[in-house]
Formats: structure tokens, C-alpha cells, sequence
DNA sequence: GCCCGATCACAAAT
DNA sequence: CATTTGTGATCGGG
């Protein structure tokens, strides 16, 4: 089997055989303890659903507040102080799912190894605030919700234009919850916004007709979670969004809005004006740089930011002087305040080219500002913003890489330029900054599944008969059909929702290979690296920005069985390249909440692995990037079954997408999952798990 | 195969 | 409720 492969792989053009690296052995996971967990018990609740253990507590106005830079422009806040546990509605159909399970369980990133190559620490607590305006936000939660008369559109799109009227979905997030979030708050909200674009993306995608097709998955998934409340931090406030990292990125101006970093859906200056009538000078909370011409700036520290007003509407470019009002009188009158500014920096997507990424790149003040006369002869405000000290790097990040990839400098700690010695098609290098290994554990380079000897797999089914490529509208297309009717790709290849098994194109499908049902079959295509990580090892993270639903990579390795698997744990060998879908595996929610679409029928939401047979891969001797990624219990990365034809049979892969957006530089974690009790029992002295280190408050303690 | 500009249909906050 | 704010996808030319 093997179809056609070679083998025993060597790489192309190798005077040495580089894939096989010195013998040093990586150390995955391991060291002592996570101390963490008598401190912070797991959550035994699924936020935003349950109550914390103790009580209310990890609600943004009841952090430490005030300590470090608060302008004094802030009258303090009237805390609302809830006394019982928060009136969270709880969803009747939702199973109590053991901790650790849903996306929004996420509360921090992996282990603060972002951007730890720049120096910058993660930024964890840090929470300070000012405020401004003190009513302004409480009167607001009860807007809204009468219904919303929504002009008709043309066409037939309404099946996807439920705003408001809300039938049969209850917001599952509490008053609180969306007037001040937190990490899995902004995490839920983030999931759920681009699950349900997603979605919408894969059924517009399926219309033959381009009557009545919606171009603006982003605007209509974002309004109906504004008007379904899932949302959080609606309260407007200067500095810290509790939820919100430095380094977190975006790839919509609506989630920014959803999460409360940047309200307005347009507009580059977010403000707000005081009511009390002591105070109506407008303050700016955050802005937007486009990133077009304002970044003529080489320091990473130093933003010039143009105010907004005089383009005459949607045509042409300045025609008139900007004036001294809304964001720019804001900025003005920030300039004298002195308050902090959220600075979000739009950079161009090295991915995708065509769309925009938005980097949360912290807090800045404004320090100077001036007018300048623009090209039309118009006057343009103009701002100089200057960061705050002490953050993490985030632009600073992506500029740095922008550097390595340019070649203008090059990558402190390099050891390889490409472990896989060209067989992935885009490089992946090694990198130790942290100490003096130079060398991995001995492997061979290999992308895809090996099997040893013949398996018996599952018996043959058909390919589909479309011939260019599949389209999503086809439902004669058999692949499709097995994939419940749905493409299950948007257009540029992103995951639209989990499945219980997924099914792509084969090698007998007579579709081109650029069908874009084929997505885990294409390889590597970010710019990858392995990485020596501070007290677990090899690691693996991505130069790249990751945008939620790619696919990052397949697990690559050996096919082997029970038997196999069972002889290697009693040997006492090292099995941490074991992926075995026989583990128990928590289940966990990456698809949208059921009743945000209305007109929804499709039950195809189930996202419980179902897999015909189980799948051992040992990736000890043979394997790709996969096998350096780490275990989380809050991991950023999921593993997703696929099945698709092969010499007659129907063979099973595993492919790991992100569960959200993935700033440049941050570790890649997935979760390892635990071996059976059963199996686990059998052994008698202690049962080799391993220590977690994932730093998670999720953290169950130990994997594997 | 890419990069640029033009075009078009839209949402939130006030 | 009208006004103020670009954005994101797509398409055609150079």
C-alpha cells in the first residue's frame, strides 16, 4: 500500500541524510508538577454557563484595579457588586461535560511562549483600568431587545437574515458576562462568531443562483451576535479589555466589536464622552491603524495616526479639512489626559494577501499632534502615539518576522533551516534560544502515513464522479453527501465545523487534485518552526498568523496495532509519539450554539469522534512537524478524523486544525487525550502518565 | 500569477 | 432616525 510513495523516503538533494538528526532526546513533557492545582482547582463548571467555585469572582471589576497606570481623569467606577452567584441561564439541552471540554475553556494561552523569543513576557493579569463616564454603560442592558425592524432584502437570503426577533434562542450569557468579560468569555465569542460566519460562508457557497447571496458573512455574523447578546466587555472603558492579550489578532473588525476591544464596526477612532455634565470632552479608548499609510515609522513603539473626517463618503479622498470633533477632538483631548490608548495595527495577511489580519498591539499615549496639509491641499490631524513600556511584543513580533523572512536579519538560535530537507514544500527550521541542544532525537522525515504491513482497513466505498472539481452546490457529488450535504470547506479552505468524521476526496476520486475537498492532503503550508521550549521540550509553533479552521497538519508516522502498541508500553520504550485514537478524549464544543441560526436544520452539529477503527500512528522513528507539538489541557489546535479512499480502501487520517485565531509565535498544543482506565489498570506499578505542564487552569494534572 | 484600483453592499453607535 | 465612519470580497486591467 503506500500507493506509490517511496518508502523509505531520503531526501532530495542531501549529500548527508539531514532528516536524521543527532541523538538527543527531546523531552516532551515531564518535570515536576504543575503546583498550580491546588490553587486553582479545575473548574469543575463550563463558563460562561456555571459559577466559578468561589462564587463570582473572575469578573473584571473585582480585579485588582488601579495599581499601575490609571489616569486620574477616572472617577471610580460604582462597582456593581452581585452578591449570590451570577444569574447565569443555563442551556437545558447542554450535558455537564467534564471541565477542559468546550472552547471557551481556554482562559489563557498555551504557556506564555508567544513572542518569548522577543523578550516580552505574557502579559497575564495586568488588569487596570480607568473609568470614565461612570453611568454610561448601566443603562444599556436593557435596550435592544424589543425587535428590530430589518428592511427586506432582496432575494431570497432570508433564511439567513434572523435578527432580533430571536425565537428560539436564549442568550446564554449572563448581563454580566456581556457587560465585562474575561479570557473564556472573549474565547466563546470569538468561537461562536466565526463558527457561525463560517457557516454562513458554506451556505452561500451552495447557491446556484447568485440571487439573494450574502457577501458580508462577517457583517451578518456579527449582527446576529450583537443582537443575540453573545457578546462581552460592552461596557466601554479606557485601557485593559479583561480577556483581551497583547499579541491577539483578528480577522474581522466585528469581532473586535463582539469582544468590546474596538466598538465601532467602521470607524477607526472608538471614543467616549463623559454624561455627567462635569465632563463632555471626549476620551479615546482604541484605534484602528489600517496599516496603509500611517506606518512610515520604523519603530515598532511609535504610531502616526491620521485623524478621520473630510473624505467626501464613499468616493475619492480628502475634500474637505478635517475638523476638531468626534475622534480627532478625542485624541486631542487624550493628548492631555494623558490616558492610555488600545492601539490595534492592521497588517496584511502573509497567508492569505488578500485579507487583512488586526494585531492587538496594547496600550500607547498619545504624545503629540499636529496638522498636516494632504495631498488635495486639505488639512489632516495628525497623531503620534507612543506604546506604553513594558508590554509583549506584538507588532514588534511581526515585524521581526517580517525581517527573517525578507532575510534582512536572521533568526536568533537557528540550528536548522529545514528538519524536513525539503519534503514539506515550505521550509520548518529548528531553533534553540533557551540552551545549548543542538540536535534532535533521530527520526526520519516522512508527511504522510506508513503501514507497515497490510492492514485490513474498511472495506472499499466510491469516490464521487465530478470531474474538474467538487463544488459545494453539488449535491449529486457523493463526497459531499457523505459529508452530511455540506461542503465541508469555505472556499479558501477553512474547516467550517467539526465533525464526527470528515470525508475528502481520494486518490480515486476523479476530481483534480486542486478540488478543494482535498485540503488535509495538500501538506504543510505555514511557515513552521520547532522550537526548544522553556521546560517541555521540542515544541512547535508557526511564523504565521493561523486564522481559525486551518489546517495546520497531518499526524504523519507509522500504522501500528494494539499488539505493537502494548509491546512497546512494556518495554518500557518510550511511546510519546504514540497518537492512538483509542485515548479518551474529552469532548469539547467548536461548532456554533444551535439556535444563532434560525431556519437551522441541518442536525449535522454532532461533534463526538465517531471513527471506524481505531487509528495507532507512531511518529518515534517516522514522522513530520506533528509530532513535536505538545499537549494542553487548553490546547489551541484540535485533532479532526478524515477519511478518504485509498487502494481500495478507506483509510483514516489525522489532521489538526486551530481552534481560533493564532497569533505568530505562539506554541501549537493539542490535546493528548488519556489512556483508558482499563488499559491504564492493567499495568501494575505506577502507570506512565505524564506531568502536565500546560500552565492551564483548565489543567487536569497529568496526559496521556 | 501577482498586484493595484474600482466597485459594491453593508453595521454600530450616537 | 439620520449621520458618521471604511471594510471585505471580488473582479478586471497592467
Amino acid at each position: 500500500m503506500e500507493g506509490g510513495s517511496s518508502h523509505n523516503f531520503v531526501p532530495p538533494s542531501a549529500g548527508f541524510d539531514k532528516s536524521r538528526v543527532l541523538d538527543v532526546k527531546p523531552l516532551r513533557s515531564l518535570m515536576p508538577v504543575f503546583p498550580a492545582a491546588s490553587q486553582a482547582p479545575p473548574f469543575p463548571c463550563m463558563p460562561p454557563f456555571g459559577q466559578t467555585p468561589n462564587g463570582y469572582s473572575p469578573f473584571y471589576p473585582f480585579q485588582p484595579q488601579g495599581s499601575q497606570t490609571s489616569p486620574n481623569l477616572n472617577s471610580p467606577s460604582p462597582m456593581r457588586t452581585p452578591t449570590g452567584p451570577m444569574p447565569a441561564p443555563i442551556r437545558s439541552y447542554r450535558a455537564p461535560v467534564p471541565s477542559g471540554a468546550l472552547p471557551h475553556d481556554f482562559p489563557e494561552e498555551s504557556n506564555g511562549e508567544r513572542g518569548s523569543s522577543m523578550g516580552g513576557a505574557e502579559d497575564d493579569d495586568g488588569y487596570f483600568d480607568a473609568h470614565l463616564g461612570s453611568s454610561s454603560s448601566r443603562k444599556k442592558t436593557t435596550k435592544a431587545s424589543s425587535s428590530r425592524k430589518k428592511k427586506k432584502k432582496s432575494g431570497d437570503g432570508d433564511s439567513l437574515t434572523n435578527n432580533g426577533s430571536g425565537v428560539n434562542f436564549v442568550s446564554v450569557m449572563s448581563p454580566f458576562q456581556v457587560e465585562d468579560g474575561n479570557r473564556e468569555l472573549v474565547n466563546y465569542v470569538l468561537v461562536n462568531f466565526d463558527a457561525l460566519r463560517r457557516r454562513i460562508c458554506q451556505i452561500e457557497d451552495a447557491k446556484e443562483s447568485k440571487n439573494g447571496i450574502i457577501k458580508r458573512a462577517d457583517l451578518k455574523a456579527g449582527n446576529i451576535l450583537m443582537t443575540k447578546k453573545v457578546r462581552t466587555n460592552m461596557r466601554r472603558r479606557i485601557g485593559v479589555v479583561p480577556g483581551v492579550e497583547v499579541g491577539d489578532v483578528f480577522y474581522f473588525r466585528m469581532e473586535m466589536c463582539a469582544v468590546g476591544l474596538h466598538a465601532p464596526s467602521m470607524a477607526g477612532i472608538d471614543y467616549m464622552t463623559g454624561k455627567g455634565d462635569a465632563e463632555k470632552d471626549p476620551v479615546a479608548l482604541s484605534i484602528v491603524s489600517s496599516g496603509g499609510y500611517d506606518d512610515d515609522t520604523e519603530d515598532s513603539d511609535v504610531l502616526i495616526y491620521s485623524g478621520q473626517g473630510g473624505n467626501n463618503n464613499n468616493k475619492d479622498k480628502q475634500v474637505a479639512d478635517q475638523k476638531l470633533e468626534r475622534g480627532n477632538l478625542a485624541l486631542e483631548r487624550s493628548l492631555n489626559h494623558g490616558n492610555e490608548v488600545r492601539v490595534i495595527r492592521g497588517v496584511r495577511d502573509e497567508v492569505n494577501s488578500t485579507t487583512k489580519v488586526y494585531v492587538y498591539d496594547g496600550l500607547y499615549k498619545v504624545h503629540e499632534s499636529w496638522t498636516e496639509r494632504g495631498k488635495s491641499g486639505c488639512n489632516i490631524f495628525k497623531y503620534k502615539l507612543v506604546r506604553v513600556p513594558g508590554q509583549p511584543g506584538a507588532f514588534a513580533v511581526w515585524q521581526t518576522i517580517r525581517k527573517w523572512k525578507d532575510g534582512f536579519s536572521s533568526r536568533a538560535g537557528l540550528v536548522l533551516q529545514d528538519l524536513t530537507s525539503g519534503t514539506e514544500s515550505i521550509p520548518v527550521s529548528l531553533v534553540n534560544e533557551v540552551d545549548n541542544e543542538k540536535a534532535l532525537a533521530s527520526f526520519t522525515y516522512f508527511p504522510k502515513l506508513k503501514y507497515s504491513k497490510s492492514f485490513t482497513l474498511m472495506p472499499p466505498s466510491f469516490g464521487c464522479n465530478c470531474h474538474n472539481a467538487c463544488l459545494p452546490g453539488d449535491m449529486n457529488c457523493s463526497c459531499i453527501q457523505k459529508n452530511g450535504g455540506s461542503f465541508p470547506y469555505t472556499g479558501n479552505g477553512i474547516l467550517v465545523s467539526r465533525k464526527q468524521l470528515l470525508h475528502e476526496c481520494g486518490p480515486t476520486c476523479p476530481c483534480s487534485p486542486n478540488c478543494k475537498n482535498r485540503v488535509s492532503q495538500t501538506g504543510v503550508k505555514l511557515r513552521l518552526e520547532v522550537f526548544k521550549t522553556k521546560d517541555r521540550g521540542w515544541g512547535l509553533r508557526s511564523w504565521d498568523s493561523i486564522r481559525a479552521g486551518s489546517f495546520i497538519c497531518e499526524y504523519a508516522g507509522e500504522v501500528i496495532d494494539e499488539v505493537k502498541l502494548k509491546q512497546k508500553g512494556h518495554a518500557g520504550e518510550d511511546d510519546e509519539y504514540i497518537f492512538d485514537t483509542g485515548r479518551n478524549y474529552d469532548s469539547f464544543k467548536w461548532n456554533y450554539e444551535p439556535g444563532l441560526l434560525e431556519e437551522e436544520t441541518s442536525n449535522d452539529t454532532n461533534e463526538d469522534y465517531n471513527i471506524p477503527y481505531r487509528l495507532i500512528i507512531s511518529a518515534k522513528n517516522v514522522g513530520n512537524v506533528s509530532r513535536f507539538i505538545n499537549h494542553s489541557c487548553s490546547p489551541n489546535v484540535f485533532w479532526q478524523p478524515v477519511l478518504y479512499e485509498h487502494n481500495n480502501q478507506s483509510s483514516l487520517h489525522i489532521a489538526f486544525f486551530a481552534i481560533r485565531h493564532i497569533p505568530p509565535m505562539t506554541e501549537l498544543t493539542y490535546d493528548y487525550g488519556n489512556s483508558s482506565s482499563s488499559e491504564a489498570d492493567n499495568d501494575n506499578g505506577p502507570h506512565r502518565k505524564n506531568k502536565c505542564l500546560c500552565g492551564s487552569s483548565k489543567c487536569r494534572g497529568y496526559f496521556g
